[in-house]
DNA sequence: CTTCTAGCTCCGTTTACATCA
DNA sequence: ACTGATGTAAACGGAGCTAGA
């Protein structure tokens, strides 16, 4: 058996969110993330999850030929969960512009700010119906209030609408654009966080519902599609540095686990010593599933083998040794547990 | 069947901005 | 108040993959 951890970025498409039931703050951290610790094999290119790229689900066999593996997967959950959320009235649901549509309705209106110049035609409008009491609508305000240290507003709202000029036109294609400094706009509380509940739902997007995000968010769609692509990113970082604990852990555990046997096997050699003919009863040969924690037990033929081969699976198994034991992979189990 | 193109994601990097000592 | 170091996140550009013409 070997140790598969599941890094989230060494196969394509989506990630396995969707298997996860969702529990939240395990290591007491804000940011979560799913860890999938399962048996290695042949297929496991095939695990991938694909999303639905129509309805951005993850359909039924993809959950099946998750679930096809013999040995569960340990998923440690650690689901997004910021602030921003906590802060949200349990009921709250930020209108997603895809389930709107569903819905039949046009009715959300966007959260307001990096204003664009009516690129797309509905930009004025969103500002029109800002109400001066909303804290999304004071957005502009804020955002002037925000940055006036740095520079005045007319400035930012320049850089603004530079952005947004340069938001229309394919990535790096303008020479005029490229030529204007760089402008980098924070997105603010309220987008991030409708951003972070649509990622919750899926972690990529198709052209419709990046459009239909970017307009719901008044941003450019590439402004969505890099904002999903850099949540991905952080996403997989943030499962490497857990999966890296874990191996930590594993290997702690292993290590100790290795120290306990050496010792236990000089043990055993002494007293072999000792005692020549204490041996010479059928070896008994425990293995345990260190998946299941089942714990099979056979008496062997041997008599007293010169040599013990002791074989660690994984760090999950928890052996109590007697005399003479063996680990066996799991996949000994699986098949009896098949034929179960 | 091959080639081309468009569109996508991933990845590494750059850079603007915020924060803190 | 100013400054430099540092961290974070938005944005960029290239590579690779896939679907469709």
């Amino acid at each position: 058996m070997e140790l598969a951890l599941s890094l989230g970025g060494d196969t394509p498409g989506p990630k396995p969110f969707s298997l996860v039931e969702k529990s939240q703050k395990i290591l007491g951290k804000d940011l979560g993330f799913c860890m999938a610790v399962g048996k290695s094999s042949a297929a496991d290119g095939e695990n991938n999850i694909r999303c639905n790229e129509s309805t951005g689900l993850f359909s039924a066999d993809d959950q099946r030929r998750s679930d096809s593996s013999s040995d569960p997967p340990l998923q440690l959950d650690l689901l997004p969960f910021s602030p921003v959320h906590r802060t949200q009235p349990s009921s709250h649901k930020f209108p997603f512009p895809w389930l709107t549509e569903k819905l039949g309705g046009d009715s959300g209106r966007g959260v307001e700010g990096n204003c664009r110049r009516g690129d797309e035609g509905h930009d004025q409008e969103g500002a029109s119906l800002s109400s001066p009491n909303s804290a999304v609508s004071s957005f502009q305000m804020d955002f002037s209030v925000f940055r006036s240290g740095k520079r005045d507003f007319e400035q930012i709202t320049a850089g603004n609408e530079g952005e947004a000029d340069r938001g229309t036109s394919s990535r790096g294609s303008d020479e005029e654009e490229n030529a204007m400094a760089r402008k980098k706009l924070r997105l603010t509380k309220e987008q991030s966080a409708f951003l972070e509940e649509s990622f919750k739902e899926h972690n990529t997007l198709n052209p419709k519902q990046k459009l239909a995000l970017a307009k719901q968010l008044n941003l450019r769609p590439r402004q969505v599609e890099v904002w999903f692509q850099n949540r991905r990113a952080r996403t997989k970082l943030k499962q490497t540095e857990v999966d890296c604990e874990y191996l930590k852990k594993c290997c702690e555990t292993l290590t100790e686990e290795n120290r306990r046997l050496q010792k236990e096997l000089q043990e055993l050699r002494a007293l072999k010593a000792s005692q020549p003919f204490y041996m010479q009863l059928p070896a008994t040969t425990l293995t345990m599933c260190p998946s299941c924690e089942r714990v099979a037990t056979t008496t062997s033929a041997a008599v007293v083998p010169t040599t013990t081969t002791t074989t660690m699976a994984t760090g999950a198994a928890v052996v109590k040794p007697s005399k003479l034991f063996s680990l066996s992979p799991p996949r000994a189990h699986s098949q009896q547990a098949a034929s179960d």
